[in-house]
DNA sequence: TGACATCGGTTTCATATGAAACTAGTTTTG
DNA sequence: CAAAACTAGTTTCATATGAAACCGATGTCA
């Protein structure tokens, strides 16, 4: 008569969270390896590549992240010279961010990367149910989004 | 004839960190609230109500957490005297670790809010969709493990 | 036996994190 | 106009993290 005992394993948030971790540190494993990047630094590189030129504050929005994170992400970027800054004219607060000549040349070489990862982690994944994944994903990140960043 | 841009909001290594850090934080935020407990403290906590009784090491296997972390989560309940620590007979390095009456109470109490949380989550999935959900969570988990705990 | 590897668990230490304070500049509003 | 409120971004500080060193205790094997 009484409850099933509660097994965590088979709690939802559990799984959730063990696979995330996992993959984030495959991901930052290989990122760390091929190009010395951190994942914030390799999130930044991957708006920048997209979108060829944000204020800070527009990268964190896009990329889930805080604005320290990014401010970090970003002089360690401008340090190795594949992030660029450039004032804003009118409105001295603002600072455009870029990538450099060889920011991009790694944005080349980081998004078949990228693919390459995704894909490999999907691997017995039928196509039907990749998209109920990514479905899933996202019903559940936006229900509790609107709270902060990350 | 270019290849698409990488658009970061598609990546589904990206999505998978999003949703789990909001979950995660979420979780967090209503533990702590209602119970003071880290997520650590309460995985912990629900190994123990689930098996009774286990060393430190089978807590780490069972949680998906290193030993510094269990270690950590062990001292501080046993300071709230929600966990009770008993010397084995035979071997002097292991310690068994079980519940207090209090932490029974509280794990009790624990576990309903946890099923309506992961209940809250899913809102908005039907049941085949959660099915597929834990299939590929379990999938992507598997396909990474062994290389360490988290 | 007696080295030597191994184990359960704790401590140390260097790094990552993010909330809150802060700096500088801009907008609002009385 | 001059507060006051707000924005972009950086810095500070206190906490969380985990790799590696460590401590006893066991196990192994010559």
């Amino acid at each position: 008569m009484s409850k099933p005992d509660f097994v965590l394993e088979e709690f939802l948030p559990y799984r959730l969270s063990v696979a995330a971790n996992r993959v984030s540190r495959h991901f930052a494993d290989r990122y760390g390896a091929a190009f010395g990047l951190s994942i914030p630094e390799w999130r930044t590189m991957a708006v920048l590549g997209r979108f060829g030129r944000l204020p800070a504050r527009e990268i964190a929005a896009r990329t889930a992240m805080d604005k320290v994170k990014v401010s970090r992400a970003v002089t360690l970027l401008m340090g190795r010279r594949l992030v660029l800054r450039k004032a804003d004219r009118g409105d001295a607060r603002l600072q455009w961010l870029e990538l450099s000549a060889a920011g991009a040349r790694m944005h080349a070489a980081i998004v078949p990367m990228a693919r390459a990862l995704e894909e490999e982690l999907l691997t017995g994944l039928e196509a039907a149910e990749v998209a109920v994944l990514r479905r899933a994903l996202a019903s559940i990140g936006d229900r509790l989004a609107g709270q902060g960043p990350d």
